[in-house]
DNA sequence: TTAATTTACGCAATCGATTCCGTTAACTAT
DNA sequence: ATAGTTAACGGAATCGATTGCGTAAATTAA
């Protein structure tokens, strides 16, 4: 197996008569060059099958044109679809994309933002782990100036950009809709507290009801671990086992949220006339189970766009920008089969 | 805002009244220094905050410690699950990972095949897009000794690396647990036959039906564009409506096959009993519907695993590596309740 | 026609880490 | 004690692209 050597400017450069540095302003389409000569060497360069060096390059430039992402995993819906947004926007700006998941352990966390650092990124998109509490690991990524977006699961201590949709307001709605559905007891899958996501949501939930003048019961709020299908399972049979079961859930995502249907179908328990359920992201699944799920839609794909819009913002602008600036997407509440008690939807005031 | 200098080994050096190439070698652990001088060395960089630069390094070795993915989508179960699966891999072994996705164009994947070489990965994992054909953006990369893992889409006039499951023996066995159950007329829903993973598992259905004594029927046959909801929707809608509709279905992907249960269910048609279905991939949708969906299931984490792998052992190997190695997972099917018109699967000789 | 610009390019340093050759000092063998 | 060996380190080139500064030629102005 021969290995090609690889064309450089320097190789153009012989080849055409030309110094590197003509070879290198003509590429880059530097004004200085003829447009005669830009276009010969432009197409020398496709001919002799010259590719540019990313690595060279960006020593010397101290920048790599790559956007590094810091997320717990990759194969969940939201995050998918928050990459995919984030891969399309860069891409489009000619940046390229880095992952790495922290599986939410707070090391991995910390260790991989080394390694993006290591790659001297453009700018770090990051959605915390479900460990982190600690923050000094973005430090060094502030004081060479790097841009960091926090995303969806952002730190409450942390100066520098956010994007987030309105976790309280988005709880409030859910919670308000099962209660114009004639709710009078509804239940909350909540989770980890110390996450502003779940925390938001909660909120959202407690003061839906306060408003409402329904009473708070604490035996109808379970704390989460990680929302998974089993959790929900346990946490909906023991619920419903109760003397005074609730009538309405609203869940902090769908997985549990489907979850609960399974589980209160299997009991013989009617979704949505007995129970009514509620949950948040609209993963795929939520369309698909059956009662289909009501949810809040998460614009995922959206936020990862502008989360990388962000950065390249940043990184273009010489001038002063307000690192701290945070966007708050709306959601929208997706009405469908599981929470329609009344079998409408009323028109909220 | 002001932004700190960069700590290199060259402040280190000054710092220590050492040469760079000794702080160099201290880093990497060189038998050449000694362990005291080492100690020393690695305490003061991790105080001083140094950090190495990858860019640095990798213009002078020529290699990036850089796995390049260019898949069609990541906001596919299958794939994110596949790109989780490469980037566990490839962090344990020091290696980033770069990710592009074509979104099934052609034109895309070319180009992003130039920006992932002009960042000198390491090497390159491809899920070819629903477009492609010609295979010479590919070719550079054999020419400077890059390996290419072809992972589940791959081609068929390409010598490389390829990572793929047993497609024919899955569809074979999907259709003959259909015919085992009772089915005497199976439908099939087929991907685009220029793609391996399609056609393979349609000649599984065809041999299948052939070596049990069915007929082949072309109408039971729809060509699907993208296996979408949508379609799937129509494709069952019009079979169902025939006057001598399918009892069986077998999708080459899970997203047609729950249309279809669902479709059915909506014209009152009884799955399993009336019509079995029997999907691929065994995607979160898969047991969410109802009845839940009897599958294929795909080891999407695990072959992302070994593509990373394959490109991990290549590049640590001096001595000439079989390109041409061809690794086949098996696949298991995952019976639920879609299928399950006899009520129970028969053990298969 | 001559001075003042403008155009179009070249020279050489630079980014940070690596590594091929040394070189010096300490150590070992005889 | 001396040659030979080893341990521990330094010098300087190198990877490929970029860019501030400089310059010759061409063009314009006066």
């Amino acid at each position: 197996m021969k290995i090609k050597k690889e064309v450089t400017i320097y190789d153009l450069a012989k080849e055409l008569n030309y110094s590197p540095s003509t070879i290198s302003r003509a590429l880059n389409n530097h004004k200085s060059i003829s447009k005669k000569t830009i276009k010969l060497i432009k197409e020398a360069a496709e001919e002799m099958g010259y590719r540019p060096n990313n690595l060279a390059a960006g020593l010397r430039n101290n920048k790599s044109n790559t956007i590094g992402v810091l997320i717990s995993r990759i194969n969940r819906p939201f995050m998918a679809s928050l990459i995919s947004g984030i891969e399309e926007t860069a891409r489009k700006a000619g940046h390229n994309v880095l992952i790495s998941q922290s599986n939410d352990k707070y090391e991995n966390e910390i260790s991989n933002c080394n390694t993006l650092y290591d790659s001297r990124i453009t700018g770090l998109i990051v959605s915390l782990s479900m460990e982190t509490v600690e923050m000094d690991h973005f430090q060094k990524f502030v004081d060479k100036g790097i841009p960091i977006v926090f995303v969806d699961r952002v730190p409450d201590n942390f100066n520098s950009y956010k994007v987030v949709i309105d976790n309280y307001t988005a709880g409030y709605s859910a919670t308000k809709h099962l209660i114009e559905q004639g709710c009078k007891r509804i239940a909350h899958f909540a989770g980890a507290q110390h996450r502003n996501v779940y925390r938001e949501r909660k909120k959202g939930y407690l003061d839906a009801l306060r408003e409402h003048g329904l009473p708070i019961e604490d035996n109808l709020i379970v704390h989460f671990k990680t929302l998974s299908f089993e959790e929900g399972n346990k946490a909906t049979k023991k619920l419903l086992k109760m003397s005074n079961p609730p009538d309405g859930i609203f869940s902090a995502n769908d997985t549990a949220a489907v979850s609960a249907i399974m589980c209160a179908k299997k009991m013989g328990v009617n979704v949505p006339e007995q129970l009514a359920v509620i949950g948040f992201n609209d993963d795929p699944i939520a369309s698909i189970v059956q009662p289909s799920l009501s949810t809040i839609s998460h614009p995922a794909s959206k936020m990862g766009a502008i989360s990388a819009k962000r950065i390249l913002d940043h990184s273009a602008n010489t001038y002063d920008t307000d690192l701290s600036e945070i966007t708050v997407l709306g959601t929208e509440i997706v009405v469908r089969e599981s929470s329609l008690k009344r079998g409408v939807v009323l028109e909220s005031e």
